[in-house]
DNA sequence: TATAGCACTCACCAATAGAGAGTGCTAATT
DNA sequence: AATTAGCACTCTCTATTGGTGAGTGCTATA
């Protein structure tokens, strides 16, 4: 284990690494923080830091650089420091903007998600919450054409999905609103995941009671409930041009590759789920190769339903943590309340 | 004017420009085409088409690269023939992943332009038809709360739009049924465009026929219908890993922040819109000036009904026009006869 | 245990030189 | 009169080289 002092400099090399981003040798060091010590006892210091693994030279004769594992100690240290806060003017500008998106929660989002990446000047990424974990509030069927219905689904939360349903054959606008009807009565309010099973438990019950083509009907419309929305996970991304300077035009056309990927945002999400807070995660390249020296910073929100959703930034491994924690925590909460609101 | 064999060492030396991405020499050409002319004619040849603006050196003692002019003049001569045209296997597979995509009419563009990117490994972009020249198949309010209502616009082409209202006091289901009655009963088939005019000259002249209270909601919803729809523009993009290799990465920021820019997809589509057939825009700078050194191949498509739409890519002007167009206009035939099928 | 001193290492930068590709001009050739 | 060969010149590109500076580990000393 570190004792005291090597924690202070390790500590130290962080911070002056993320001030600086060069790699910081001994000298360097006592001259940017006043630790009472010579160059070489920082140097013996270091010596010990790099065995257990926590800074690395990038050649002989460098300076130190923290690996992840520095990095992770850095933040878990800023994470236990409940005096971190956003200024006044900041947390002023980020509510202004938000209040100016449009009503819908799809563009608070949106809005959400560019608003922070132009305060954290940084690729900044809203995460929707997962459409199964919306709860539904009505739903309606409109005849599009002989074939074809189009069904409008609307959560609690205010989000609005359209799905298209190849019928088998042609049906009435009035059988229609008669499947919309049953679904109405029977399951608003319960959570959309729970639609498909509840459906088919409820059709096999009523079966003798309710019309035989509205049943059918209601059968084909099951399979179309669980959805990719795949799409909606896009909107809420802004700021790619803020990807770190470090990155060469090879990189980060891998990077925008990731993120037009579907499977890397799946991965990050369930990274992401479960947690609680504020959440840091030191080098990405475990979720994405294209991604090394690459670190998140996200935060969940919620509506006032129980689905929630995350926010957050992704930058440089050297980024200015202690100011983007709270930005990013700040920015979480602000959505938490303005989504509660209306 | 050029005479013949300019033009045929213009033609040449572009193509070589387009194939090697170097300046091209008097020796190296006449290595790559065999014109039976020697280096030192070539030479006159191209000091005759410098002075004419067609081509530049980079510097004194280099080989010659096409100016924009060049290009035109390559570009147009291309467009003129008809022999063009992509190999079966790659129509066929154009095809296959087309028809693979959702049956609604969103999710084809997407697929289109994900599509064309791969095919063309450039960044692909399709701008949606305007929603103001979409024509009116149905209408739909839905209540949503106390003074919220959800309307559901269907045009003819099956692109849903929602939009919540807000509403001046309580309506009931039916009194907003009432509303979307009286407008799906006078303006069904009419363009969006129009409907605030029509409406507003409706209701006066049916000032006393209908009920007061749908009078009012109809009022409200007149200003609603104008919209922007940014957010599907950003649907309709994809491949923006596929940025050419001669930017750097400050440029590759300049350009994904002018691609989320508003402003630059409307320069954009004012560029496209009105043309029919393939376009080919060299020199993008005039558009975007971070796009300097970027062309664009764009075609547009259009669906059974009038209104249409564009598709193309962006890329390096010296990018290779002889296969590419050949896939931006497959690809927007493709679609076109996508969308008029379904 | 902490520090001062020292020899050594390596990235970084600027200067330099040579090769290669290309040009424009002029004189000779067809 | 148009084309071509020859030639001196220009400019980029790519090593190569050597000096500088920041940093290190080791050892002897306070």
């Amino acid at each position: 284990m570190m004792n005291e002092r090597q924690k202070k400099i390790l500590w130290a090399i962080t911070q002056s690494h993320i001030d600086l981003n060069v790699p910081i040798g001994s000298l360097l060091l006592i001259k940017r923080y006043p630790l009472n010590l010579s160059s070489a006892t920082i140097r013996n210091a270091m010596a010990s830091l790099e065995k257990m693994g926590y800074i690395t030279q990038p050649h002989t004769s460098a300076g130190r650089i923290p690996t992840e594992m520095g990095y992770r100690f850095y933040v878990n240290s800023l994470l236990e420091d409940r005096s971190l806060s956003i200024s006044d003017s900041m947390s002023h500008e980020l509510s202004l903007r938000l209040q100016s998106a449009d009503n819908d929660s799809n563009g608070v989002l949106k809005k959400a998600a560019s608003t922070l990446s132009l305060l954290s000047q940084n690729l900044a990424i809203a995460i929707p919450p997962k459409i199964e974990d919306m709860v539904l509030k009505h739903i309606k069927f409109i005849k599009y054409d002989k074939r074809k219905a189009l069904s409008v689904l609307i959560s609690e939360e205010g989000i609005v999905k359209n799905i298209f349903i190849e019928l088998d054959k042609s049906y009435t606008q009035q059988q229609l609103d008669n499947a919309a009807h049953y679904i109405n009565t029977k399951f608003t309010g319960e959570k959309i995941k729970d639609l498909k099973e509840l459906l088919s438990y409820q059709l096999i019950k009523d079966k003798e009671t309710y019309d035989r083509i509205v049943t059918n009907l209601l059968y084909l419309f099951q399979d179309l409930i669980i959805l990719d929305d795949d799409m909606q996970l896009l909107n809420g991304l802004s700021g790619t041009s803020y990807l770190p300077d470090f990155v060469d035009s090879k990189q980060v056309k891998d990077i925008l590759r990731a993120i037009e990927d579907k499977q890397f945002m799946l991965k990050l999400l369930n990274q992401l789920s479960g947690s609680q807070g504020i959440r840091v995660i030191v080098g990405l390249e475990n979720i994405m190769p294209a991604m090394s020296k690459m670190s998140m910073v996200a935060a969940t929100y919620s509506d006032k339903k129980l689905s929630s959703g995350s926010i957050g930034i992704i930058g440089p491994t050297c980024m200015n943590y202690k100011k983007l924690i709270p930005i990013v925590d700040h920015t979480a909460k602000a959505l938490t309340r303005i989504l509660s609101e209306n």
